[in-house]
DNA sequence: TTTTATTACTTGTATTTAGTAAGTAAATAA
DNA sequence: TTATTTACTTACTAAATACAAGTAATAAAA
């Protein structure tokens, strides 16, 4: 078998693609998926909504996460300049993600 | 706005489904998109193989995912009776997942 | 106008989870 | 026989997260 996997590609030889790898490091990072499906769902939030609604989630960590993801370009955070209120948001790049939670969605509605 | 959030089923209102919760409580928890990816990829590997492959997770930790996701119904850890050879694969379940990953595939090669 | 409440956070501490490194029993190869 | 590989386990350290309380700024209620 050791010949054969040489010479075939086999799983011995299987190698994870970096992109992917730094996209689960961003998608699959505790409550990331749970912060922007909600966005994904409701188009933008304020901080007590989403809090609210990710309840099991501590404040703490719910800023921290919106922070890194405002970092990587996900999540944009605004500030109205009239009324001083701040919502959270998706960029395109964080809204292109959609097709990832329905698929979760039609997972966990089958097996879940 | 209180009034129209309250009739009109707002962001206020949202709610994330319990399904989804669920699901991503296995699918986002750290190092299970990569194992399980790296399954769906490969039809199954030995530890060791799987270990290389997700090398920045510690063997501790993987074999601590991999029971896990055995629990869940999603992985399935074989022996062979001839050779005692243990081999890991994916269930039914687990092998549902690879349109989740196929997306995430599409949405880190754009993005990433 | 003083009090109360809300929002979007921050800070300190306890607990949980993960990383590092070393060890082990069983099987296989040299 | 000795060395190596495999699939783990164990002890310890470091990092991430939870819990709880506090705060400055603004808004609403008494």
């Amino acid at each position: 078998m050791a010949e054969a996997a040489k010479t075939s590609g086999c799983k011995e030889d299987y190698e994870l693609c970096d992109h992917f790898i730094n996209a689960f490091q961003i998608i699959g990072k505790k409550w990331n998926g749970l912060i922007i499906s909600s966005l994904c769902d409701t188009h933008y939030m304020r901080f007590k909504e989403l809090a609210k609604c990710i309840s099991a989630c501590s404040d703490r960590v719910l800023v921290a996460r919106l922070r890194e993801l405002e970092d990587e370009g996900i999540v944009k955070r605004e500030v109205d300049q009239e009324t001083g209120i701040i919502s959270y948001g998706l960029t395109p790049k964080g809204a292109d993600l959609k097709p990832v939670f329905d698929q979760v969605h039609t997972w966990a509605d089958k097996w879940v």
